[in-house]
DNA sequence: CGATATTTTGAAATAATTCAAAGGCAGTGG
DNA sequence: CCACTGCCTTTGAATTATTTCAAAATATCG
């Protein structure tokens, strides 16, 4: 019996449980066993690209540890970070033959890797699949929407504080069923380049900002690479969007 | 055998061939019929609201004909118009009970609504009709994308530009199997205050734009919502981004 | 045609960028 | 182990893009 467990599944068991797509993938259809039987494991360091705007658009991958940035270059130097994307989120999807964006581990990262056609199959395959990841798709738009508003409406000062408090959400949707606690430590695992591109604005900018929300008491860095928030109520008074549902999946 | 067309299909006939949903959903299955025929045409004159943020989400808007805006209102006044919207382009998707932004119309629009309910069970009795609606979605996303980075990215000046070379994309696209033509005399039924909020510049800053691109002699204006472009390879050098594939959906 | 809203332009104020430099932190190799 | 190197972060001062405030010109609507 073992031997007639697909060799790839075999390896991934232990982290398929973390990836989205294994999560809503629908095991009854016979496409949807394939689909998880096809999937690989990859996995990367700090720094190296997993995908890259312009390339043979593959595969769809699906984050199960680690954090990494998708973005997008142009002609002049100038770079946007379109979003960070954490374990439970997916990669990939696009509607040309070539991935519209770039995307960069910023720790080390173990993906799922499921070949696109594969994929396309499970969904046509299984309408509550296909249901499912349809909603992901959604609410990547709703998190792009969530994001012009900050770039487009808030002052440099509202944008680090409504990045906060979106990272905060994320943080605590990727806890879900932990040991509970520590809500308002938030880990940036990216460095302050990073965030300037998904805000627009440049790293002096953003130190700025932040200097000036520990300045008056609300966030306070141990290191510059982990936040506690000391007065979440003043934080969303300044950054807050009403109040920021959880939002799942990324592209 | 007339008396068998159901009633809202006999009506919306010359309608329905404008509409994407139409076009794309697959009529050849039981649900994909009875979604066409539970669609109902309503008109809008200018200013009305198709949809409110914060209303319980029961219909998808499939736009006709004229163009309309979606945007999303903050707390002390602040809009961020998300996009414009015309002829052959959806709204309503939601990852939640109710509708996440606005919708307001810009011209007299016509448009398809089809219930939720029934548009969910289309999309799961068809893999073609659901294949067909993803990649809208996915369109949808990198059209957020392109937006991102010109708010992101582009100074006031090259944002102008790229929203003409924007515009000018989609209404290349809305005029496929037309008398061909004027592909460079843009039509901008919004008024300056939403460019601004969609760009999030000032109305000012926009106007301020538009003579500086008038000036140079790239662009000319018969009246203020109507440009021709009289250097297209000049505006590209400042606003474009790369190519702008032509996209379609919206939400 | 008059009344109202939109667009344009100007001048002053401001938020953010650019240029510049110092301080902190991590990794490498002597 | 410490010092050196390189990168990231922070802070300061000058510059610039955009906003704000204000008013004139133009278009729109009843």
């Amino acid at each position: 019996m073992p031997d007639k467990v697909p060799i790839a599944a075999t390896k991934t068991l232990g982290i398929k449980k973390q990836g989205i797509i294994a999560y809503i993938n629908d095991e009854t259809t016979p496409e949807g066993r394939l689909l998880s039987s096809l999937s690989q494991v990859r996995t990367y360091q700090t720094g190296d690209l997993l995908l890259k705007e312009g390339d043979t658009a593959t595969h769809i991958l699906d984050i199960a540890t680690g954090t990494v940035s998708v973005s997008r270059h142009g002609v002049n130097g100038r770079r946007q970070v379109l979003g960070f994307v954490g374990a439970r989120q997916f990669l990939g999807a696009a509607s040309t033959p070539r991935y519209p964006n770039s995307v960069t581990a910023l720790t080390s990262v173990q993906a799922l890797a499921y070949p696109k056609d594969a994929f396309s199959k499970a969904l046509d395959a299984s309408a509550l699949f296909s249901q499912k990841f349809r909603d992901l798709l959604v609410k990547i738009i709703e998190a792009r929407d969530d994001h012009i508003y900050t770039i487009g409406q808030r002052v440099a000062f509202e944008q680090i504080a409504a990045f906060l408090l979106h990272l905060r959400i994320a943080q605590a949707g990727s806890k879900m069923g932990d040991h509970g606690g520590t809500l308002d430590l938030i880990k940036l695992p990216m460095v302050r380049s990073d965030i300037g591109d998904y805000l627009g604005l440049t790293v002096e900018t953003v130190s700025r900002a932040f200097s000036q929300l520990k300045q008056i008491g609300i966030i306070h860095f141990s290191d510059s690479h982990e936040c506690e928030i000391l007065d979440i109520d003043r934080l969303k008074a300044i950054g807050g969007r009403d109040d920021f549902t959880e939002r799942r999946g990324a592209l």
